[in-house]
DNA sequence: ACCTGAACACCGTTCAAGT
DNA sequence: ACCTGAACACCGTTCAAGT
């Protein structure tokens, strides 16, 4: 991928620029003709560089789940283990939020090793379960469950208000019952 | 209605036949052309009798939830408040989940009062309002949630198997912590 | 090596023409 | 009053033809 030819650099950068723009409009589902039309490029220039829309979505993420990684760093050298990772999974509820559909894209994909959304995933999967293992630890979380389950609790909630916007002056309510739920 | 013609109240009980096997297979997206070519009636017909893909499933759906709010006078009558709660939620994710894609058609539906989703769903509502306002008053759930809330997130634990399928087997952990946050 | 865009098989939705 | 199916404007995806 080094070796790419300046055209098809130039084409890579320009899809994965629009599709933020697009996704962020119209969410996961977007139209991938649209990008494609909107970036100036022919349908098969996308597919060429993204042969499938997860891998389009991957690009796209793997900027904030390498930011999420660091960000818990940050948060278990500054609060308490059950602090810690109540304040880094309320960050993340917040990002997923940021595309319509993102909350579904990456519970699907937390399961599936071959996608390539799930090796971006991982870094974040790791730094989850190191939070969550501390919090246990601390005997501030209950012990019978993984980050998975954290992780598929907390996208959920964030998936309603995206379901139902009306809903989304509940979040933090709904989000506080979870929590309270995940405590020893 | 009543007043329809016999051709008519055939082909609408045909279309709704065929819409709930199809349904069943392909979830809440299913092709509405497929609906039609399989229940042998043309494209336009469909739309006559249900302008939208709402209406078709809030015909699909009317017999669950009266069936729901059925249960709910039963389960509040043989068990205590909360257990009866408890279990009333536990049944309706289960039930909602017979359909791919019904826990978010419910959740939209939830606040929007044009949709004739919505007119199906209110005896379900009232049944769950009733339930939750005496779990709260016997002090087993925490008074600072409505029945809003509640359905929310139960089918928010709904749509993560969904999802997933390979998380399909923490669904009973996953509902356990969301009821535990449920708790007063 | 990479790009383009026509082509194919779908989809939701509408509406003139029939009975 | 109701039904039909062609028609329209989309969509995802592929692939021969170009550079």
């Amino acid at each position: 991928m080094t070796a790419r030819r300046a055209d098809a650099q130039r084409n890579y950068d320009l899809i994965l620029a629009t599709a933020r723009t697009v996704v962020a409009e119209q969410g996961t589902q977007a139209s991938l003709r649209d990008i494609a039309r909107r970036a100036g490029v022919g349908d098969g220039t996308l597919y060429r560089h993204f042969p499938t829309r997860d891998a389009l979505l991957e690009a796209l993420l793997r900027q904030g789940f390498d930011r999420l990684a660091g960000r818990a760093a940050e948060l278990a050298a500054a609060l308490p283990p059950g602090a810690a990772l109540r304040g880094w999974l309320t960050e993340l509820v917040g990002g997923a939020q940021m595309y319509r559909g993102m909350p579904g894209s990456l519970v699907a994909v937390l399961t599936d090793t071959t996608s390539p959304l799930h090796e971006a995933c991982q870094g974040m999967r790791e730094a989850a379960a190191g939070l969550l293992r501390a919090a246990q630890q601390a005997g501030e979380i209950r012990s019978d469950i993984d980050e998975t389950d954290a992780l598929a609790l907390i996208n959920s909630v964030g998936w309603i208000a995206e379901q139902n916007p009306q809903l989304a002056s509940r979040h933090d309510r709904l989000l506080a019952v979870v929590l309270d739920g995940l405590a020893a």
